[in-house]
DNA sequence: ATAACGAGACTAGGCGTTCCGTTTCTGTTA
DNA sequence: TAACAGAAACGGAACGCCTAGTCTCGTTAT
């Protein structure tokens, strides 16, 4: 992530340049679903922001944070508000369809796999990784099944964060993997299964 | 993959040696586990393997097809064999969980998720991939499926293919993004859920 | 006076290639 | 049987090319 703007305690010396800030992100972006991660360089970010490197690395720490932060700033008009539909199907749907469309809109799966490769040899970066992307769909998810669970819609012993790699897990498969398309019917079937699964956890009827 | 060691009709000049193949696939094998793909260099497995890079070349294309190679002889071992146990839990758990706990001994995560980056932007590396790493290990779980529905034993229309992502998916998002163990309980739970779904698809019972 | 800016040179390191001299095989000739 | 020529693989090492990240420079804005 990009070191934040202060904005208390007008510092001295000439301040950040808001509108190189704004088309580093957008090089980045534009070239990251132009190519990926592995196939773009940070001299090509910088000539087609019309910014210099050491701009570049005087804001982010390095390539993948940079990328990430790219990703995240053109996300965050994408996100949908988190609605309570009183039911569980109905709530994974809103969560789930809104984001598979914007996956599968474009080439994300390539920058993506890179960004896990990439937090796995960086500890921080995994960190940071997880925490906006990961963790960020999950939330909302898990309020979603406490809530059903509270209703009483499902019942018994429930291993929730299971429950939400059923959901989840699916869809990143096919994201990273690539061997089928990530339709909106594939993400309606993952929901319709995640709730089978939990009304009756032992498969019994009765 | 390595180029294969023709067998019949001798060829002429030295032969290739057989020596230096394993010690260059145990040297990869040995580097990747111990800090990952991203973190070792061509030159740091010829050193280890007492190899010369233009054999490593010779015989590998490229460093993700060497690394490749060097898990798939690895796991040759430990290949378990397709039983039918006559239940779908039952010949589930006998593929997942072998495979889970073999995932779980050693840091593949890391390792796999480099390859998957690498498959994005190498179609023909990714072709590979996919078809040593996830079809052979999809294929007896999709026939497993298939039993189970001649049996009887789940109805309905039911998508095979998205089932077996259902069972997948999970695994993989825990080997890739790390944010919760892959223990044998997990795998148990997993498979439970996978057939609580397919049984009621739509969640009704009666 | 301070600090960010663009431009660009520079370092360090990795992938993959190429050359070298050597080794080990096959095929031919005497 | 024995020598010789060619073919092909070997280890070692240098090289070209590319990229992440650093640093210097003169400039510009507060």
């Amino acid at each position: 992530m990009a070191e934040p703007i202060t904005t208390d305690a007008p510092r001295r010396g000439r301040p950040r340049s808001e509108h190189s800030r704004r088309a580093i992100l957008r090089a980045a972006s534009e070239l990251l679903l132009e190519r990926g991660l592995g196939e773009i360089s940070m001299d090509a970010v910088a000539g087609r922001a019309g910014a210099s490197k050491a701009t570049i690395y005087r804001w982010w720490p390095s390539k993948e944070l940079l990328v990430l932060d790219a990703l995240l700033s053109e996300w965050a008009t994408g996100t949908p508000p988190e609605v309570d539909t009183g039911s569980l199907a109905g709530d994974l749907r809103g969560l789930i369809l809104p984001w598979t469309n914007h996956l599968a809109t474009r080439p994300y799966g390539r920058v993506i796999s890179a960004l896990i490769a990439a937090a796995q040899s960086d500890t921080q970066f995994g960190e940071e990784y997880r925490a906006h992307f990961v963790n960020l769909r999950r939330e909302p998810a898990r309020a979603a099944l406490v809530r059903a669970r509270e209703r009483g819609e499902i019942v018994g012993e429930i291993d929730i964060e299971a429950a939400l790699d059923l959901l989840y897990g699916p869809i990143y498969h096919r994201l990273l993997h690539g061997h089928a398309p990530l339709t909106k019917r594939f993400a309606n079937t993952i929901v319709d299964y995640v709730v089978a699964a939990l009304r009756r956890p032992d498969g019994a009827c009765g």
